[in-house]
DNA sequence: CACACCCGGTGGTAAACTGCAACCAGTCTC
DNA sequence: GAGACTGGTTGCAGTTTACCACCGGGTGTG
């Protein structure tokens, strides 16, 4: 069932909450951004945070009645949904990034994961604009950017800092 | 009660989440931050959402534990407690601006509490950043900054958005 | 045709969150 | 000292969210 239209108010942080104001939306949102994760069970086994199979599947329901997400069918395998960011959850980017940074400032977050907050806060925004175009190639079919890719950018660093910490592997 | 630490995960955007995303915490922080709220009374019947006085309680509880709220008591009255943003909350004005300017594209806003949002968007990363400075004057004893009020350009705004839909008072 | 995989849904239970209203004790005002 | 105002607290009920485990039908594979 589709939540209580409560709207508060019209304030557009209020209004921004009660759509992205919860636990988990924002982390699955995340998680189909820079971890690449486009059908269910992905999101399911390679979360980070273990969420739950009925709570996945709520939030993705929310978000998409929302506009953050579309689904589609997997033309691969007949039975799997494809799931997409739209131009709404990606410029979400700013806000995940200075979340990201904001984290990283005041709270004790471990050193490999918040590796991708740091490189997207030292690139700026200019690097958002930038991962924002190659979001848009990937989930709308826009077409390739140009430049180094920003995702292979965050994958290397991210790369780099586990060999870092277990370099024996 | 603090609620038990779970700490899901490292990922900075998982524990913002944990700190600031729910429905209220965000809320109570953007009265403070812009409107000038400082009074526990103040906080209860002027907010634009009708936040509960024990969901309050708990939310300046939380807030305190966390860092981003500091209380001390009122030389004025000698009961009173005054509520002061921290260095950790004032930071977050970026990713208030940027949801305020997200949920001013895609979301349903009334004009008369958007207005705020769209001048901080207009103004900009610089905006913000004396916005925070006066936000450090103001809570943390700082120095006031050299030019223009930030928050009497915001309330200047604000008060000529209602007086357009207003006319006759 | 077995078999493992895939997308979820269901049911049960526990915890958290929310709203409402009443309440309390200290404090300022007149 | 009466009354209004202060910062909260408490109790209760309803709703939402959460976790856990299991199920169930469609689907590709050998």
């Amino acid at each position: 069932m589709a939540r209580s239209a409560t709207l508060r108010s019209g304030c557009p942080i209020n209004l921004s909450l009660e759509v992205i104001g919860d636990h988990w939306s924002l982390l699955v949102i995340r998680d189909i951004m820079f971890g690449g994760r486009r059908h269910f069970r992905e999101l399911l086994t390679e979360s980070e945070e273990g969420i739950a199979s009925n709570i996945l599947s709520d939030r993705l329901k929310r978000l998409t009645e929302a506009g953050l997400v579309t689904r589609a069918a997997d033309p691969q395998h007949r039975q799997k949904q494809i799931y997409s960011l739209t131009e709404q959850s990606i410029q979400l980017v700013p806000v995940l990034a200075h979340l990201g940074s904001w984290g990283r400032r005041f709270l004790p977050v471990s050193a490999e994961l918040s590796i991708r907050a740091q490189v997207l806060e030292e690139g700026g925004p200019a690097l958002w604009e930038a991962f924002m175009e190659e979001l848009r190639a990937i989930h709308l079919g826009a077409k390739q950017p140009a430049g180094p890719s920003v995702l292979e950018r965050l994958d290397e660093a991210y790369r780099a800092e586990v060999e870092r910490q277990t370099p024996g592997g």
